[in-house]
RNA sequence: GGACGUUUAGCUCAGCUGGUUAGAGCGUUCGAUUCACAUUCGAAAGGUCGGAGGUUCGAUUCCUCCAACGUCCACCA
């Protein structure tokens, strides 16, 4: 016989913790092909996990993210699929460069670039990423996840390098990928291009300056940015705007200082607003994305304008501009705007609110600039496909790849598919290549004139692209480069698409919108099935979690306060999917009283263990905590299929301390002998709980010398036999909790001190009567009651009062204030008839009646009986008052 | 400028396709506590569901408008 007493009676997660997980993990149990065969025979369900960063340690948004898919894979393990999910790194190229070059710089470097050169650079960041990477990589152990570490992944590994060359060579002898001169987001502080969702807009006041290029130049023209108007090679007005139609087609030739006079062409363009400013735009091909497609658009109507790019990468200006070269932009600003005032051309400075664009790793304001780079064409079409990247892309949410239903991604919450959507159609080409050296090299080699693409060096003499890819090239891949591909694999076979993924919404278009191009474009499959976006977790005043805010919390001192299951609870319970959500101190106190709660929940009944014999018979109470048990299984397995965590975890909290502990083991403190249905209900909570709280609940399991590994044990079955809507019998013991709550109230409202035994008189009918008989042990203990009898009339001086369709009396010393009393019936039936009334009026409403579930209308009609006895009783008593 | 979201108890939030007298946690007040758990138990107070219309027998839920707050997008130079 075990002696659960032994038990220490407060959980103590710190102390088993490590040990479970290495236990789990020695077992090899996260490893699919190790599973136990019934999960072999299971569906596969593959979760890829989002990689962090190694540019630093992990942050509360990946305890939410790890709580949400392990939860997930938790529940489809135990239900019998054949579950993976794969742990990955992200080499983060721009951020971890960045952050690498700070630190050396903090040490005293000027330019760690030209000071160590390329290789020694590199080597310092992989060193860095690598201790980054081996922290990050205990940190997720920490939190629970069941991740098979033996498939691990990392963005920048060989493997992952292997299928990043792939794809970039298949998309390359596709046409997709080409080699061109555009303009780009440039940083100058990063030296370095960035896509345009790596570009955060802020907003700032700025002048905004309306002049002219010279005395006889017939427009006047509105600029923030005079300078850039050294490269103007156009202005464009609307072709419908009939102030500048006869001026369409003209060029003048205007001298503002640059190297060269510049011709300016009058050209017509719809995207050109005729009532902001002077209705006309300086068009500077070099220095704005709008102005570059007009260039663009001019050279294929042939009718070409110049670009003239005038700022330089170093953020300086050019040779091109002339008198002005060399001065950094500002500089430059400030003495066009007094040239123009000099020469009389201003006509207007005024303050304005402008958007401007940050690169979101360096800080600095975007500038423009062409430049020859690698990109990625979305919108041509791939040959015999008939469709383009954005078409894929679009086809995979909304009619599934080829039309096919199956290969159609379900988004929840569903307003993100559409968010999705709407982006896709703005999407313009993907610049590929950065100026940085952290990353994956571009494939491609140079010698003399030609071009070859090849992962390796073609031979002597041959240059490779010193730029590197976008690190979301390779992060794009990783539903498809974690399972082997480009080789042709079984784990590819099995568990692509993948069954499920979860994410921010902050990275949607950066990182799922990839996924989906690049599955599309090679597999013809979707990524996943199933996305679940969630939201942010916010601090108290709802602000961001930040280092430089200084509200930076560490998941891990948490878990060391707390444990990891009360810090899964609380990042899980409480907010809605794809919403933000609210993270603080006390929310963790609570889960880990939960926690602590469940330990010796499971410890008392433990405890009961060998204390008396078969009880025998199912009690009334049995059969209710059975029915409940059953109705919260299926309850739960229905929430956790469609991904409601928060309301699965609220229902099974509620079932577990409201109706097991509060009511049931009180009861079961009574009537002994339960030992078979406790260990039944301890064994299914300990399943239903596991998802949630892993560790606490897997603790119990092995004190229990309960069978196996909780965590491979099968999900409770749901009995349909009990399934059924309750009968009879669980209605009665739902009467029974009603009158002694109302006996409980009765003793509180009567100032009668809980710990004091008093007696009870009830009126009840003959089959009530006998039913609170049989079960009356368990009552008088609930409400402390020495002796619970039954009469035809209420004894006098008691206090009395009405539960549904008993009437009880409380024997309380001394006589009752008759006043007080009479006035709280009154009160009591002036409600009981408003809410009577209102049962009436629905009722009586023949429309209603009509178009009613029938079983609101019984539940009425039940309802109206009960509360017409109580309105009797409450007359009764008041008329024996006075 | 566009899109989306939020607004429900003192605080943090649930509330599925409209249906009994709108819920939880925390907090508050009152009471209990040799009992598995003071990381506990019982009871109570607290909401005209942001505002105004509309649809319906019935609206927190659906529609329209308005307000406040928030997020994302955008080529207003």
């Amino acid at each position: 016989m075990l002696d659960f007493s032994e038990l220490p009676k407060a959980y103590e997660a710190g102390k088993v913790e490590d040990e479970i997980y290495a236990r789990w993990e020695a077992s090899g149990i996260f490893n699919p092909d190790k599973l136990p065969d019934r999960n072999q025979k299971g569906e596969p369900y593959c979760i890829i996990m989002p990689p962090p960063n190694v540019t630093g340690v992990l942050h509360l948004g990946h305890a939410l993210e790890n709580a949400l898919m392990d939860t997930m894979v938790r529940f489809q393990r135990m239900r019998g699929k054949k579950v993976l999910i794969i742990p990955s790194t992200d080499h983060a190229a721009m951020p971890t460069q960045a952050k690498v070059e700070k630190l050396l710089m903090q040490e005293g470097m000027k330019n760690p670039r030209q000071e160590l050169g390329r290789e020694k650079l590199v080597a310092k960041i992989r060193e860095f990423a690598e201790q980054s990477k081996s922290t990050i990589l205990g940190q997720i152990k920490k939190l629970g996840t069941s991740c098979d570490w033996s498939r691990l992944a990392y963005t920048f590994d060989d493997e992952r390098g292997k299928a990043v060359h792939e794809m970039f060579f298949r998309l390359h002898k596709d046409g997709l990928i080409y080699r061109g001169y555009r303009v780009v987001n440039w940083s100058v502080k990063g030296q370095s291009t960035c896509s345009d969702d790596e570009v955060v807009m802020i907003e700032r006041t700025t002048k905004l300056y309306t002049f002219k290029y010279g005395k006889d130049f017939p427009i006047t023209i509105a600029s923030t940015r005079p300078e850039t108007k050294l490269g103007d090679t156009a202005v464009a007005v609307h072709p419908d705007d009939e102030r500048y139609q006869s001026l369409i087609g003209k060029v003048y030739t205007v001298d503002v200082g640059a190297a060269k006079p510049l011709n300016i062409k009058i050209i017509a363009d719809e995207h050109v607003d005729r009532h902001f400013g002077t209705g006309a735009l300086g068009v500077t091909p070099a220095h704005s994305a709008v102005d570059f497609e007009m260039y663009e658009k001019q050279k294929t109507q042939g009718d070409p304008i110049d670009l003239i790019p005038v700022i330089g990468s170093d953020g300086k200006m050019t040779e091109e501009a002339g008198k002005y070269q060399g001065l950094t932009v500002d500089e430059a600003r400030e003495k066009m705007v007094a040239w123009l005032k000099e020469q009389g051309l201003l006509e207007k400075e005024e303050e304005i609110v402008q958007n401007v664009g940050t690169s979101d790793r360096f800080g600095d304001v975007i500038e423009v600039i062409p430049m020859t780079q690698w990109w990625l064409n979305v919108n041509t079409i791939i040959p015999r496909r008939g469709k383009s990247l954005k078409d894929l892309m679009r086809d995979a949410m909304t009619i599934g790849l080829n039309g096919d239903i199956k290969q159609k991604i379900s988004v929840a919450p569903e307003r993100f598919a559409k968010l999705y959507l709407n982006r896709i159609e703005n999407l313009r080409d993907w610049c590929l290549s950065r100026q940085i050296w952290w990353g994956h090299r571009i494939p491609v080699w140079y010698k003399d004139e030609e071009t070859r693409v090849s992962e390796t060096s073609p031979g002597t003499g041959w240059e490779q692209d010193p730029d590197t890819l976008d690190t979301w090239f390779s992060s794009g891949l990783l539903t498809f480069s974690t399972l082997g591909w480009p080789g042709e694999t079984l784990d590819l076979k099995t568990f692509h698409p993948t069954g499920w993924i979860t994410m921010g919404y902050e990275i949607l278009y950066l990182w799922m919108m990839r996924m989906i191009l690049m599955s599309a474009y090679v597999l013809d499959e979707i990524p996943f099935k199933d996305v679940y976006i969630h939201g942010l977790l916010r601090d108290e005043q709802g602000k961001k979690f930040s280092k430089s805010a200084g509200n930076n919390i560490d998941p891990l001192d948490v878990i060391r306060e707390h444990g990891c299951d009360a810090l899964r609870w609380s990042v899980l319970i409480g907010s809605a999917p794809g919403n933000d959500s609210k993270f603080y101190e006390e929310k963790v106190g609570g889960a880990r009283n939960l926690v602590n709660k469940f330990w010796n929940i499971s410890r008392f009944i433990l405890m009961q263990i060998g204390q008396g014999g078969d009880g025998g018979s199912e009690t009334l109470a049995d059969q209710w905590i059975l029915s409940r048990l059953n109705e919260t299984v299926s309850s739960i397995t229905k929430k956790l299929e469609t991904y409601q965590f928060s309301s699965a975890g609220e229902e099974l909290r509620d079932f577990t301390w409201g109706d097991l502990a509060d009511w049931y083991l009180e009861i079961a403190k009574v009537e002994k002998g339960k030992e078979k249905i406790l260990l039944h209900i301890l064994q299914t909570i300990l399943k239903l709980w596991h998802p949630f709280m892993p560790f606490v609940t897997e603790a119990v399991w092995s004190a229990a010398k309960f069978e196996g590994q909780l965590i491979v044990s099968e999900w409770p079955k749901i009995a349909t036999s009990l399934a059924a809507p309750r009968n009879d019998e669980i209605k009665k013991i739902e009467q029974l909790r009603t009158l002694v709550i109302d006996l409980r109230r009765l003793r509180q409202e009567q100032g009668i001190e809980a710990a004091k035994q008093v007696e009870f008189v009830l009126i009840a009918d003959s089959s009530i009567k006998q039913m609170i008989e049989s079960n009356s042990a368990w009552i008088k203990r609930l409400i402390n009651a020495e002796t619970l009898t039954f009469s035809d009339t209420l004894p006098d001086g008691w206090a009395t009062m009405v539960s549904g369709t008993i009437t009880a009396a409380l024997n309380v010393a001394g006589a009752i204030d008759v006043v007080k009393e009479g006035a709280r019936l009154k009160k009591e039936l002036a409600e009981t008839v408003v809410y009577l009334s209102a049962l009436e009026k629905k009722l009586e409403n023949k429309d209603f009646m009509a178009k009613a579930p029938e079983k609101v209308v019984v539940d009425l009609k039940q309802k109206y009986s009960e509360a017409k006895h109580k309105e009797q009783m409450l007359s009764e008593q008041l008329d024996a008052l006075s």
